[in-house]
DNA sequence: TAAGTCACG
DNA sequence: ACGTACGTGACTTAT
């Protein structure tokens, strides 16, 4: 057979001769590249359909399982080649790659397989290498190969004539089954030697690594979801939805769709000539809620929109959704993203569970569904302050060092600093100024953001920032420095050398220039903290699967661990868990993390 | 599919 | 003079 691009030798697996031949010969190889094809995108659900192997760049073999097209050859028993297979896949001494082998060890524990021996993933290789770029397969292959291939699309069709992969013919299957593994490897070759050659990358992409497995742990494990209560709010919610409505359409005069901004846009500006406060993005009359409070002030329907807007938010997207995806026995399993977020941090879909609403008391509620089955507790551990504190480290300001040395409050500290007074006298209203100004200082503010986010004039805000830098002159000098690297170098790192690239930051283009500037600084600080929280998950699941097998790691909420744990087990977790986060690197402040309890993750907050 | 909006750290 | 706080994912409407 002949692909697209060179020379190539697949082979289709049809009996048990052939099979144990390509067993022998992965069994030889110091590293084979793996690619399951399955029934569904749902990791927790897929079934194997093939399975192809590479152990050479252009060679490669399919193993048809579970075919089921019209012209389906008669194919070797599922049973027979899991059992042929399961030692060596099992085999930690079996050097395996594939891309995005998270998704392959779902596929694999759902057949009752626990591969052992993912030495790499060219997902993660491309991601440590290059986070900025695309980081599928076919878009790795085309840029560090030159290779096309044969797309999902183009096997299966899209859309509403999409067909399952088991009813693509055999041959078809085998040449685009074949082709992955191959690639795999084939980038593998081009990516990996860059990685090794370089001993920072090399212990980022061996943090990727290990997390990659934490995550098929926790994504398995999953969160026990209580359907009853969110059913309850789902009611409730949706009675209040209905006489909100009503009262706005009284007030408008008409009735009309409070979901859609832009018929909003017409009863506000139009019919009740409400003055335009914003503009958005692409030139619309804005009606988010920083309009819709100004325009309170002076009419009574934007309140009711309001209350509607996030009333409407919580129920369509949580409580009317995550029971939707609970499975049998009633837990929900998201998915963490782990080549997405440009500065290291994972990000969590299908549900996302790292949206999961905290700040108001109605939308907390919602966490009060996340439960422990009986007998056992849910405990949530979170950093204090980890961005701050990373800021203090890398920028070495003596004054921020101190602060939290001492173990003062922060934003007393600032406060103090930037008001003139003794951290005794800071004003409620003064330690808020500061709590804002401290968020700010991570995301490169302006004056003028400052001011908008305070409420106040800019060159009140503007005050406030000089003032701040005089205080704290290794921040500033930090962020000078932060910036000056970026445009430099391209990228800048976080502390344990991830490279953060920031292709914008010598655009022409100011307002691009300006967001990749802000970028440039506040990238090592949520990288860092990406960087830790990984690590302190890597550490705390080998310590569970040495002492606490009863003990789940269930989510990850970037500053934040939550577990699922037996009573019993309470004490243990109160004293191991933020003490092994607090000390998974040893910076120039002290690490703290902080842990509660309680039968549903609200209380455990 | 894009735009607008809003949930989180 | 310009635009203006970092990083995500999901939902609804409108095209």
């Amino acid at each position: 057979m002949r692909a697209q691009n060179r020379d190539v030798v697949y082979e289709t697996l049809l009996s048990e001769a052939e099979l144990d031949h390509w067993i022998e010969r992965i069994e030889a190889a110091e590293l084979t590249a793996i690619d399951t094809e399955t029934t569904s995108l749902d990791e927790q659900q897929a079934r194997i359909v093939g399975i192809s192997f590479s152990v050479a760049v252009g060679n490669a073999a399919y193993v048809p399982i579970a075919h089921d097209g019209p012209d389906a050859p008669v194919q070797l028993p599922m049973e027979l080649v899991l059992a042929k297979l399961k030692p060596w896949l099992e085999d930690a001494s079996k050097k395996k790659l594939g891309q995005h082998i998270k998704y392959d060890r779902h596929v694999f524990a759902n057949h009752g397989i626990n591969v052992q021996g993912y030495a790499h993933d060219t997902m993660l290789e491309s991601y440590v290498l290059e986070v900025h770029k695309p980081h599928g397969l076919t878009s790795l292959a085309d840029r560090h190969t030159g290779r096309t291939g044969i797309t999902y699309e183009d096997l299966c069709g899209k859309g509403a004539k999409q067909i399952p992969f088991s009813q693509v013919p055999v041959e078809k299957a085998a040449a685009y089954s074949c082709e992955d593994s191959d690639q795999t490897l084939d980038v593998h070759t081009v990516l990996w030697p860059q990685i090794e050659a370089n001993e920072k990358l090399r212990g980022i992409y061996e943090l990727e690594m290990q997390t990659s497995e934490v995550l098929f742990r926790i994504e398995r494990n999953g969160v026990l979801i209580d359907a009853a209560e969110l059913a309850r709010q789902s009611n409730d919610l949706g009675t209040r939805i209905v006489q909100l409505e009503k009262e706005a359409y009284d007030i408008a005069g008409q009735p009309f769709n409070l979901s859609s901004p832009k018929q909003l846009g017409e009863i506000f500006f139009d019919k009740l000539g409400m003055p335009v406060v914003k503009k958005t993005a692409t030139g619309a009359r804005s009606t988010d809620e920083e309009v819709l409070e100004k325009l309170a002030e002076d009419y009574p329907l934007p309140a009711k929109l309001l209350e509607h807007r996030s009333l409407s938010k919580l129920k369509g997207t949580y409580t009317d959704k995550i029971a939707q995806l609970a499975d049998a026995r009633g837990r929900v399993h998201t998915h963490y993203a782990q080549a997405v977020a440009v500065t290291g941090r994972l990000s969590s879909n299908d549900p996302n569970l790292q949206n999961i609403p905290v700040r108001t008391p109605e939308g907390r509620r919602v966490r009060e569904a996340f439960i422990a089955p009986r007998g056992r507790v849910i405990a949530s551990a979170d950093y204090s302050q980890i961005e701050l504190r990373i800021m203090a480290h890398i920028s070495g300001d003596e004054s921020l060092l101190h602060a939290f040395k001492e173990g003062i409050d922060v934003h007393r500290a600032t406060a103090a600093e930037v008001f003139g007074v003794t951290v005794d006298q800071v004003s409620s209203e003064q330690r808020r100024y500061a709590k804002v100004i401290n968020f700010g200082l991570i995301y490169g503010m302006s004056s003028f953001g400052l001011a908008r986010n305070l409420g106040i004039e800019t060159k009140a805000a503007a005050a406030y920032i000089d003032r701040y830098f005089q205080r704290y002159p290794g921040v500033k000098q930090y962020m000078d420095e932060t910036k000056l690297q970026a445009k430099a170098r391209g990228y800048v790192e976080t502390v344990f050398g991830r490279r953060l690239y920031l292709p914008e930051i010598n655009s022409p283009n100011g307002p691009r220039r300006g967001a990749a500037e802000r970028a440039a600084i506040n990238a090592p600080m949520q990288g860092t903290a990406a960087d830790l929280i990984k690590k302190a998950m890597i550490a705390v699941q080998k310590e569970l699967d040495e002492k606490k097998p009863g003990i789940l790691m269930i989510m990850q909420v970037h500053d934040e661990l939550v577990f699922e744990l037996p009573e019993s087990e309470m004490d243990w977790v109160r004293a191991e868990i933020p003490r092994m986060m607090a000390e998974v690197a040893d910076l120039k402040v002290p690490l703290l993390a902080e842990v509660g309890f309680g039968a549903n993750w609200e209380k455990a907050h």
